[in-house]
RNA sequence: GCUCCUGUAGUCUAGUGGUCAAGGAUAGAGGCCUCUCGAGCCUUUGACGCGGGUUCAAAUCCCGCCAGGAGCACCA
């Protein structure tokens, strides 16, 4: 495969012409090939070139990055590493609008989410140090006429473009136009008071595609330049310049922005520049998140949320902030391919890839959801401690020592569920629940508050009854825990979970992966941690 | 409304004219295993949107229809 890979494509051709035809497969060969296509799961790109392949993320700074935007770092990333090419990332950090503006502390925000996924760029650009760059050759498009100044107010060129009419100045000369060009960058003209325009057709079918701006005039104080510049240019300008100055070869992104591809190659045209190959990927939708920037940026901004680390914004430090591993989102996005048909997808998909490679290394402890007391009558005395297998599977991940008495915490809603029934702690006893579970009083809450349960030791062997985990009162400690559901789910965990660090991950049994955080929230908490997935 | 894109099982995907009586993943069902409602193993249900055409042969090509979606900002 890489043999004939390395022959170069016409050279390739000549040689089957030579042989008469094409090289009959091997069957092994065929299944290596098929099981490469499956690895990557990804086409090969078009016109691509072993070291030579250049790519872009280009994200808007304008809050983390989230699970939506995994794709355009994935399939980026995974053709460098196909291709062994480059991998740029572009601040997309023009002023934006009135309700998208650039914020100051997304640009850590973004590297950081690119660390989180394990993504290094190989270069870092930002579109406001390149103002002057796009500047560059307005006046050559607007001598070339493929570019004027409009003064037409915003509501009317909208309206002539709807209707296909063209504004008065569209095809007046060229010095005139420049002259229009100097009063834009000399301060002549207020925001909305003029733009410039790319001269496509005002007839043209679609009319997304009419004559669109390219700069207009903005007076917002910028993050990284406050106000040095006053006329900006749109997306479309700014990546028709810099695709090609930064020998973009690739650019791969969402459909949504395939008007903005037609707008570059109709500036690289009239520019006479060759400029990268498109390719796009369709909407991807996570079915149970309907993930907004504006709403996580507000309700980061009022303390609602945990900062954009919070699970609920989805972002990509948030998923390594559960414990979802890069390599699972990875696997989870490049399942995808690049179709652009638009897609819904469970979040399940993704925690069964994490699953896949948390479970066979991730030890296993007990923690206890909403838990009720339970004392157990005629504990037998010599049962002072247990040895617990921090792996079903893997023996040689050893074991832990749990002190015991004869109080154990359980989820209330599994006694709940068995009263009158005899359980199995599991791993330990057998015991007789009452016939039902004496009422809390109202008022207090607390793990404490309720009175206890009151069960009768049976006997210890293993049998055939409800396993419930269980968490022996001795050592035990308050932990909290944030799940999608509820960000604050006070429980008890084992001792063992007093000394958990930072990044620690565990399988609480019968709950879920969940890692350890620095932080608790509670005072009570001894630790904090946040749930993954089942 | 206009322009463009997409339609394979519940979901995602493979498939580029015959080897497809359609493969995989995930979810569902059943069983085995397991002192977790986790993992693993086995079995199983289930799909080419519809209608025409081209062809010896169509999931694959063409046309029409239908259904979804995106774009139609002086946002990205």
């Amino acid at each position: 495969m890489d043999e004939v890979a390395a022959i170069p494509a016409e050279g390739r051709k000549a040689r089957l012409d030579e042989l008469g035809g094409p090289i009959p497969v091997s069957p092994a060969r065929k299944e290596a090939e098929a099981q490469h296509e499956k690895e990557h799961g990804l086409p090969p790109l078009p016109g691509a070139e072993e070291g030579k392949v250049v790519l872009r993320l280009a994200p808007f700074p304008s809050g983390s990055l989230h699970i939506g935007n995994a794709r355009g770092l994935f399939v980026n990333e995974e053709y460098r590493r196909r291709y062994h090419g480059k991998f740029y990332l572009v601040f997309d950090d023009t002023v934006g609008s009135e309700e998208k503006r650039p914020v100051p502390e997304s640009y850590d925000l973004i590297l950081r989410d690119m660390e989180a996924a394990g993504i290094r760029p190989d270069a870092i650009y930002y579109k406001s140090d390149r103002l002057e760059l796009y500047y560059r050759d307005v006046p050559r498009l607007l001598d070339l006429g493929a570019a004027y100044v409009c003064t037409c107010p915003a509501e009317l060129l909208r309206k002539n473009r709807e209707t296909g009419v063209a504004c008065g100045e569209r095809d007046r000369e060229p010095t005139w136009q420049r002259e229009q060009w100097v009063g834009m960058l000399g301060g002549r003209y207020e925001p909305g008071e003029a733009v410039v325009r790319v001269k496509t057709d005002m007839g043209h079918p679609n009319p997304a595609f009419r004559d669109r701006v390219l700069f207009r005039i903005s007076d917002f104080d910028h993050p990284r330049v406050g106000k040095k510049y006053r006329v900006w240019p749109m997306l479309e300008y700014a990546f028709a310049i810099d695709d090609v100055l930064l020998g973009i070869t690739h650019v791969i992104r969402g459909k949504e922005l395939i008007i903005e591809d037609m707008m570059e190659e109709a500036l690289w045209s009239a520019l006479g520049l060759k400029g990268p190959t498109f390719l796009h990927w369709g909407l991807l939708r996570i079915r149970e998140t309907k993930i907004s920037k504006s709403k996580s940026y507000k309700d980061v901004k009022s303390g609602a949320y945990d900062g954009w680390a919070d699970p609920r914004t989805w972002s990509l430090s948030s998923l390594a902030r559960r414990g979802i591993r890069p390599e699972a989102i990875r696997q989870f996005i490049l399942s995808f391919g690049l179709s652009q048909a638009d897609i819904e997808v469970p979040a399940e998909t993704l925690y069964a890839e994490n699953r896949r490679l948390l479970d066979p290394t991730t030890a296993r402890r007990s923690f206890v959801p909403s838990p009720r007391r339970l004392r157990v009558e005629g504990m037998p005395t010599d049962l002072r401690a247990a040895r617990l297998a921090n792996h079903p599977e893997h023996p040689e991940m050893g074991e832990r020592e749990v002190a015991l008495s004869d109080l154990f915490f359980l989820p209330e809603a599994d006694l709940l569920k068995n009263v009158g029934k005899e359980i199995r702690l599991k791993d330990l006893i057998n015991v007789q629940l009452p016939p039902e579970l004496p009422a809390s009083e109202p008022g207090q809450g607390g793990i404490n508050a309720a009175p206890e349960v009151v069960a009768r030791f049976t006997d210890r062997p293993n049998k055939p009854l409800p396993r419930i985990q269980w968490v022996a009162a001795p050592g035990a400690v308050a932990v909290d825990v944030f799940t999608l559901d509820d960000p604050h789910l006070l429980g008890m965990g084992e001792a063992a979970l007093a000394s958990a660090k930072e990044g620690d991950l565990f399988q609480f049994e019968r709950f879920g992966f969940a890692r350890a955080d620095p932080q608790p929230l509670d005072a009570a908490a001894a630790r904090r941690f946040i749930f993954a997935h089942p």
